[in-house]
Formats: structure tokens, sequence, C-alpha cells
DNA sequence: AATAGTTCCAACCGCCTCTGT
DNA sequence: AACAGAGGCGGTTGGAACTAT
């Protein structure tokens, strides 16, 4: 099957192909919204989309969600990106669940853009790395100022979603989905401050096995992603414990 | 100003694993 | 135990936007 000859936006045996339209995002929503993520077959049946489940999970997962971060990596995000990229490799959902808002897919072109080149590296190649990561650095400080202004607007929204749960509870939904949840579970900190800091927010501590542990600073890096892992099971929509879920880091 | 090269990113595919029957 | 369906993952593609020459 080659795009070129099907062309996009074509219906083939019955299910649209190629890019989204803002009216399909918004059924999307709808149902996500109504039915929370998963049984992704039946949002076709029930939201009346043309489009395959894996396409509809695909949408939502890498672009519809709303706890995704919108902007550049940031040099911290990124500098997480190689280190993680040099213990797992090409896992990139375990990567990408260590980076809070970011999806696995964008994690994927972002290396794949960046560091595959960089690796076969000729020294040609640093200054023009080094002039985009300036750009970049100066865009993420924009970003920042932008950030700070929608927070206020992000918890007009938290407010709003408090509203919704127990309508949902009403309708007696399975399982709800909180859009708002893991961002705002995130923002004891804000967004600003998880980038200003990197990841330094997290606990000095951490909990194995139930008993709390002094951690070393290299370990505390780690340690706080991984947290951040756990965190995003338990709220992220409740997502049952799968192989992926529970893959232990350093093995 | 035009063109070539690069980057970004949305979306698809095939394969694998998990789960229910 | 075997099978089918659903979901998830990594790899790949292609077009748009941007940058360098």
């Amino acid at each position: 099957m080659s795009w070129g000859v099907m062309g996009w936006g074509v219906i083939e045996e019955g299910w649209r192909k190629g890019p989204w339209t803002a009216e399909e995002d918004r059924l999307l929503i709808d149902y996500v919204r109504l039915h929370g993520e998963g049984r992704w077959n039946s949002v076709a049946r029930l939201a009346g989309l043309k489009r395959n489940g894996k396409s509809c999970r695909l949408r939502w997962v890498n672009y519809l969600r709303p706890d995704l971060k919108r902007g550049q990596i940031t040099p911290h995000e990124e500098n997480i990106i190689l280190e993680l990229h040099a213990r797992w490799g090409n896992r990139w959902s375990t990567i990408a669940r260590s980076l809070p808002g970011r999806t696995d897919n964008e994690i994927k072109n972002y290396w794949r853009t960046h560091f595959k080149k960089k690796t076969k590296g000729s020294p040609d190649n640093s200054s023009k790395v080094n002039k985009r990561m300036l750009k970049r650095q100066q865009f993420h400080h924009q970003q920042q100022q932008l950030q700070h202004q929608q927070q206020h607007c992000l918890q007009d929204n938290q407010v709003e979603m408090k509203k919704m749960v127990p309508l949902l509870d009403e309708n007696e939904q399975k399982v709800p989905y909180f859009p708002q949840m893991t961002t705002s579970f995130y923002s004891h900190t804000t967004p600003v401050d998880q980038q200003e800091q990197g990841f330094n927010y997290l606990n000095p501590t951490t909990v194995v096995n139930g008993s709390v542990c002094e951690v070393n600073n290299d370990d505390l890096l780690w340690d706080g992603l991984w947290n951040l892992d756990d965190v995003h099971v338990n709220f992220g929509g409740a997502p049952k414990p799968t192989f992926h879920n529970l893959v232990t880091p350093f093995c």
C-alpha cells in the first residue's frame, strides 16, 4: 500500500486515513470524556468516527491528551533523553514515562533528527548543533514566560474538572478520565518550576519497599524519574499493570 | 530570490504481548 | 491449551516549515 497511490484522507475498507480534521478531534475528545481511555475499537461505533481503534488511540495519546506538554524539548529534557537512551536504548515508551507530558513518538522523532546524525558526527556539525541549541534555549525562555501566563488558565480548568467528576460518576462510567488529574498532581510545582529546576523538586528521599531511604545525588535523578512514572500509573487513567508498566530500570 | 538541505511532527505499518473466551 | 481481538511498541514515511547557501 502506498500513500502516493492511495492519497490522504481516503476511505479504505470503511476506515478513514490521513490527517485528522477538527471535527474528528472533537468527536474523539467527547468520546474519551464520556467513556474514558481504552476500548478504542468502540470509538467508531459509539462516536461515529470512521477511524479504526489504533488510529484513534494514536491520535489521543500523541496529540489530544490534555496533559501533553507542548513546545520544544528543553535542554534538561534533552539530557534526560540522552541518558535514558544510553541506558535503555530505543525503548521510547519507557523513556517517555520519565518525561511527563512527552510522548514516545515525540521523543523518538526528536532522537532521530538530533542524535542519530550527531552520533555519526562530522566535526562540522558541532557548531550547527550549538547554534540550534542556543536558539532552542532562547525559545525555551520565551516558552517559560508564556507558561507562567497560561498557568492561571490551567487552574481555572482544574476547577471545571472538579465540577465534571460528579457528573461522570453519575453516569456510572467505569473508568472516568480526568484530563487534568496528572497535570494537577505534578503542579504542586508549576510546569515552569519543573523545567527550571529539572526534576530536583522530587523528594531527596525515596521509598523502597515501604521504607524511606536516603539517596545520593547520582541516584536522585533516576529515583525521582521512577517515582514520576509511578505517579503516572496511579493517576493517569489507571491503566492495568502490564509488563511495560512494571519494567524495572537498570535491569 | 531561488534552491537545496534539514528539521519537525503527524500518521501509518507490522509485530508482539496481553487478556478473555 | 489454543485462539482471536485489543492494545501497545518501535520503525518508517512523507509533507510542511524552516534554514543555509
